[in-house]
DNA sequence: AGACTCTCTGAAAACGTTTACTTGGCGCCG
DNA sequence: CGGCGCCAAGTAAACGTTTTCAGAGAGTCT
């Protein structure tokens, strides 16, 4: 149906090789013959064919994506950042998500293969089969949020701990001595984290108070609720990310529960809604967009040199705490708007 | 570097047509055979080379998804809807956003012949080349929220004008009679639906009155800022997304406008946090996952079925009104909290 | 026992490009 | 005036598959 080189060559009466030419003015042609190719390729609505040409030029200017789920404003942001470094270098995006298991990301990573010049991978699962095996060979790779080691890649990785570890002590600086964290599933890599880093953050003589919960709204709820109902409520609660810690605020206030005036609250990720939700939650900021640029500069010159660069390297990309109302070390209305509206 | 066919058709001491058979089991193969290839394959980490495979087969099993951008939550949502359906076909996913104009969508769009079965395409501008001709001839195409007659394929539109009617007479209908509309941009269907809507549902007796905006939250606050500021300020606000009202939110509640109990507001579009701020925002949902999902089936129909099926069909999404307390005619925190935790 | 049919396998063409190599024409220099 | 190089254009190979076609071998029927 569509138009080939051939049919190119025959209307303008050259070889394909010289249509091939003039296209990507490889090599100098005559004015006439590149006039006559020019104006036979767009009579024809001539368009290359991008599996033919990546098939022999064994580049595809696709990068592919890999997220665990596409769901909500984290993952949203993520792929905002990447697409804008990506369109800004000519390059398409080929997104997928593996809801869950290592096996069903090996899946569609192996189908990836001949598709993407190079891979940009969230994988924060641990356990169940190494993705390494699972890469077609040499296909260059950039690792986000993993604690496979970067044997793959470069990687680049949330400072969960540390960002756990301030937060934490923060609250413990505001005076608060009883704080419950509320964990996200135990096969991620930056749930682990967060626990390590609140564990740190209670110091020495802090007593640690974990809930169990998955990073949902839902188990935020859940735990809120335990915690509300609780003979001996917590002082604070720190939750591993911000769905969680919302999910909590609203078990909280539906019981009765002032916050932060009687329990004071945090989150993780300084999602969109952090900050308007009622009081505005205390987070920790994570300039997910912008890891996501990283990433794919990274991949970018990995790609390039194939072997040479950043071979292994890890890098942590910084977090930062964000102080609003609902862990009550704040000023108060003053911030909620001024942060609304910038 | 990768195995490719040959090496595998070596190393099992058969001819690569035998190779292809087995692993695509196209026609019986005898046991012998079949497991020396299985065996070789799985030895060299055997994967096809995709464009390869698609440059002879003529099927990616890649979908097109180009959008106007993937900023905010209602493109996020739209993403994780098609994704959904897309992999539970067994496709993939190459997504393009194109920052403004018809001319970069054009763009976009020729670069991904041969890189894909089929395209889902949201493209609300007007003016500017029309897209019809950047198609690839014959590559099967389904759009969403576009002005374009739809002679391209299928379409489906949110009930654009629906839903800003049935707002603007629910305002009416709570008794408010200056009724201001925050407009989206000018070269945008959807905004140009939406004030075509609220029109309507003044009726013959309402006076329009509307203000500029484009969608971004800045604009919603500088609309409200204007508005509350004014002489003669509205009894209620209606902007045409989610976005705007909660921009327009809070210039009021910066100015110390209470809403509703001073100046009512409503949205349009139901994003996630819309429940959240406060007061909640009465708006009018739409659902956009469930759109991206249908328009993603009747994409695969038009793939199936070349030039047959569903030719030139518009679709109309339709939406609900979601009230709550931001417009001053709903009980109050009952439905919020229930609402949240849905 | 010979021919016919059926099944499995291999050889080779095709998909639409890019690119190394070849050819031919022309100008320049000796 | 003839050979030498240079440049533009064409020819053909290659990329890694799928698929058509033909051939070989075995089994069956007459």
């Amino acid at each position: 149906m569509a138009a080939t080189i051939k049919d190119v060559a025959r209307r303008a009466r050259v070889s394909i090789a010289s249509v091939s030419r003039t296209l990507n003015n490889s090599s100098s042609v005559t004015p006439g013959v590149r006039e006559r190719v020019l104006r036979a390729a767009s009579r024809l609505h001539y368009t290359p064919h991008a599996a033919a040409r990546s098939l022999i030029s064994r580049r595809t200017h696709t990068i592919g994506l890999l997220l665990p789920d596409i769901h909500g404003e984290y993952f949203s942001e993520l792929i905002r950042g990447v697409d804008r470094a990506a369109r800004a270098r000519g390059l398409h995006l080929l997104v997928s998500s593996t809801h869950g298991n290592n096996a069903e990301a090996a899946d569609a990573l192996r189908s990836m293969n001949g598709r993407v010049d190079g891979l940009l991978m969230m994988s924060p699962y641990i356990g169940g089969a190494s993705l390494e095996d699972a890469l077609p060979s040499g296909l260059p790779t950039v690792l986000m949020n993993t604690h496979e080691p970067a044997g793959i890649g470069a990687a680049f990785v949330v400072d969960d701990f540390g960002g756990a570890r301030a937060m934490t002590a923060h609250l413990v600086a505001a005076g608060y001595e009883d704080i419950a964290h509320i964990r996200g599933p135990g096969n991620d890599f930056q749930s682990l984290e967060r626990v390590r880093g609140y564990r740190a953050g209670l110091g020495a003589g802090g007593v640690a108070r974990v809930i169990d919960g998955d990073f949902t709204e839902e188990s935020g709820y859940l735990a809120g609720r335990t915690l509300a109902a609780s003979d001996t409520p917590p002082q604070a609660v720190f939750a591993a990310n911000d769905t969680m810690a919302i999910g909590c605020l609203f078990a909280l206030t539906e019981a009765g529960v002032r916050v932060p005036h009687d329990i004071a609250l945090a989150g993780f990720d300084d999602i969109p809604i952090a900050r308007f939700v009622s009081p505005p939650l205390t987070t920790v900021r994570v300039d997910v967009a912008e890891m996501g640029r990283r990433a794919l500069e990274s991949l970018v010159v990995a790609i390039a040199d194939p072997d040479a660069a950043g071979r292994s390297s890890i890098e942590t990309v910084p977090v930062e705490l964000v102080v609003r109302t609902s862990c009550g070390a704040d000023s108060g209305h003053r911030t909620r708007c001024k942060e609304a509206r910038e």
